[in-house]
Order: structure tokens, then sequence, then C-alpha cells
DNA sequence: CTCCTCTGGGTACGTTGTACGCAGTGGGGT
DNA sequence: ACCCCACTGCGTACAACGTACCCAGAGGAG
């Protein structure tokens, strides 16, 4: 096994031996479907060997590291809704739906929002994505650097805006405790912040908060549309 | 030890037995010079009580579980500038200022960006900042939803911007390569990418991707006026 | 037919979080 | 003054982890 070389251009291998009875693409799918179920710390080796019924360490026949296997995660779930074939010209709208489209992801899986941070995944769908964005800024007159700038702003944000959605519900799944365990434990601590006087406006937050989920895909759009109107000023405003 | 209730909540005991030879502050900071030196990732029971001279499991005499020590270190993170008495008056400025300081912290803490993903803390330094956020937007006419949405889609942004800014240095000190050997193994995936002709946008970003550092700081700056050129122009257009 | 490479996977090692138990310590009640 | 017992620090133990290493068997290449 040569440990050389990037994920991507490990060869899918088989000349001389035996048949391979798996595929990176099997191993993914199944990796894929643990996170979504059961989060992404449900993710182990021996885990996915399970749910393909081979044995742990086959696996690593086909991936190099379980860091790997997260890599090709990432990539393949990117891949699951491709870009359109070019922009439409309007890139304000354009880039509204690659945003909207990656909250969209992070939705339906949502260890992807924890997980590609702090790690750059440079797979082919991921590569594909990027690709589109910047030729959806492309042909305003602006330099490579502030297209690239506009494109971080925009996915930034909804990556950091799905990350704080998911906080709550994604923290009450680690501690595998009920509804209403949680609130056993927690709700004294609550109440106090709520009597302390110490937060009047987190308080009243807290309290208001019964309106959650038609809000957020609001709030998040809202969000955005500040972003984009501060970016359309700017390019109004020359270059 | 009484598993109930919040780490907030739990008093720093001491009634009958001997002193405590140890304090939760003292094994908090240990904790964070550990993961500002060495990562996140050398986050261990075994190490941080070896920084501070104890038995492994010593430390859970002050300590409910790792994820609790965690919270901890993000708190007392939030504590190290805490947000002035009252805001100026200026909501722009303010809002400006908040979110430049929540970069700076995560730059001093580059874990900080990675691990307050998925799980909400309240301890109460963070619980103070909130506070001071909501306050800066108080009193603009703005609904308590309107507020709030406000201030999470600056903290979204700043974070997920770091989370960018960070990646790839972060992902370079996990795997614990030298820069000579990333770039010997990652290299030829990179020229592909470059000869293939597919990603042209891509292409000219890795090869212009010479100007790091005080860009960086610009790109946040010029992202962050974005926003808040946006949230202006919404209070201006009325509500 | 015989290699020799490649297969699946069992065993094993070091590290992790933490449950449990135990000896020692020192303030509170008598 | 005494003793009790709540509390201390911490050693041992266990299950689960990532993965290095090894081996038996399979099957194209010569």
């Amino acid at each position: 096994m040569e440990k050389t070389g990037s994920v991507w251009m490990r060869p899918e291998r088989h000349s001389r031996g035996p048949d391979p009875a798996y595929s990176r693409e099997q191993i993914t799918v199944a990796a894929i479907r643990i996170a979504d179920a059961e989060g992404l710390e449900a993710i182990s080796m021996r885990r996915v060997a399970r749910e393909v019924s081979a044995g742990a360490m086959s696996l690593y026949r086909y991936i190099g590291s379980k860091d790997e296997l997260i890599e090709l995660m990432v990539d393949m779930v990117q891949g699951e809704e491709p870009p359109p074939q070019a922009p439409s010209g309007d890139w304000r709208a354009d880039l509204e739906q690659i945003a909207e489209r990656q909250r969209d992801a992070m939705h339906r899986h949502p260890w992807l929002a924890t997980v590609n941070v702090g790690r750059p995944t440079f797979g082919p769908n991921t590569l594909r994505g990027l690709e589109y964005a910047l030729r959806c800024v492309d042909g305003l007159g602006l330099s490579i650097d502030r297209m690239l700038a506009i494109v971080l702003s925009v996915s930034s944000f909804a990556r950091g805006f799905v990350q704080s959605e998911l906080a709550e519900e994604e923290a009450r799944r680690r501690t595998n405790l009920t509804e209403e365990q949680w609130r056993l434990t927690q709700a004294p601590y609550i109440r106090q912040i709520l009597e302390s006087g110490e937060f009047p406006l987190v308080a009243k937050v807290i309290r208001d908060a019964e309106l959650p989920h038609m809000e957020l895909d609001r709030q998040f759009r809202t969000g955005l549309a500040h972003l984009l109107d501060g970016i359309s000023a700017q390019l109004d405003r020359g270059r």
C-alpha cells in the first residue's frame, strides 16, 4: 500500500489477486448512512466495517485512514446535488442558491457542519462546486482575490449560520439524554439566569424562543440578503 | 458527586475533608495552555492531569467529564477580554468591534473555532458577551427576534470566516507532516488540477495565492462591512 | 503449473474516557 | 479530647478506539 499521494489520486486497485469484495464508494455510503442516523461520533472503523459486513481491518485495503474516510464522505455529499451547468447571469440569485444548497446539505447531514472545519477537502465534487461559485462572480470586472473573498464570505456565512442552528439540537444528541432528562438537569440553571436579572435581553430571548422552525429559514434568508446587499452596494460603488 | 445540574451551578466544594489540592480554574488554564500549544486533539484527561502534576482520575473531583472541561475552556477564553461596560451608541461600530474581538480570540486559540460548534455553551462569560451584543442593537425599535438575528448573523459570519482562515493551517498541524513532506504528497494532485484545465478559476486562485496574511485581515473587514451595510440598509428602509 | 501479488481479516498494541474502590485526612459533634 | 465520616487524591480496570502486522487463500501472469 503506497501511502504517498492524495486520496483523490489513489486508483481503485485490482490487477493480479482476487476481485475486491467491497468498494470505496460502498464504504463511504455506509459511513454516511451511519453518521446521518447516529451522529459523527458513531463513526468508527469497526462500526463502518460491520455496516458493510466486512472485517474491521479490511477497510484499510480501500481507505488509508479514518480521516481519509471522512474526506471521502464530505466530498460525496458535496456531489449529491451538482451545481448547474453554467451560472444564470444573475450573480446575486446564483450566490443565493449556492448558500441555500449548502444549508440544505448541512441539514440533510448535520455532521457536515461540524466536520469540514479545520480540514480543507479538495475532492472533485468540492472543486466543481468551488469552480462554479467562482464562475458566478466572474466577468464582473473583479480581481480573482475579490472574487474569492465574495465566495468565501457567502459560504462562511452559510456554514456559520447553520452551525448556530444545529448547535443546540446536536448537543442534545451528543449527551444521550431524553428531552425530559435534559430539561431536568438544565432547567435550574436556566431559571437562575431568568431570575437573576443580570441578563435581561438574554432572558427575553429565552422566553420568546417559541418560534423556532419557520423563523430560522427567514432569519437565514434575511442575514444572507444583508450580506448580498452589502456586496451589491460595493459593486455599484465602482470596481 | 452529584451528577445533577449544570456545570456552572456546581459549587467549588470543600467543607469537611482535606483541602483540595487543585482547582477547576487551575485545571482549565492548564488545558487551555495545552490546546494552544499542541492543538485540541492533544487534550486528554491524562495529559491535562500531568500538566498540573495530578493523577488522571483526580480531575474528576473537579470536573464531571471531558466535555465539561471543554465547556469551561470555551467560557474562560470568552472572559479573557470582557465586553465594555455599555455600548457606545454606534451599533455599527460596536458590532464591528465584537466581530473583530471574536476573530482575535479564535486566532489566539485556534481550537476555539473548531470546538464551539455543535455545542452551545452558556457559561457566565459567554452570557455576558451575548447580553452585551444584544444591548448594542437594543433601542433601535427592533423586535427581540430581529435583534437576535442580527447578532447571530454577525457572529456566524465571524466564526465561519475564521474557520476558513484556519482550515489549511490547522489541517497541516493535524497530520504531523512537515511543510516539505506535505508539499511532496499533495503536490502531484495540485499539479493535476492546474494542468487538467477543468478548473480554470480554481487554478488561478491557487497560482495567485501568494498574498496571504495582510490580505485576510482586509478580506474579513470587507466581508463584515458588506454584512453591516446590508443590515444598515434594512434599518434605514424602515422598522 | 507455478509464482507472486493481492485479497479479507484475525490478533495485538498503545491510547482513550471514565467507573470503582481504597487509604489517608481533618473538621464537627460529642 | 476523642472518634466518625465526608471528603481527598489516585491506582486499577475495562471497554472502545485507530491501526500496525501477519497470515491463509485466491487467481492472473509467466
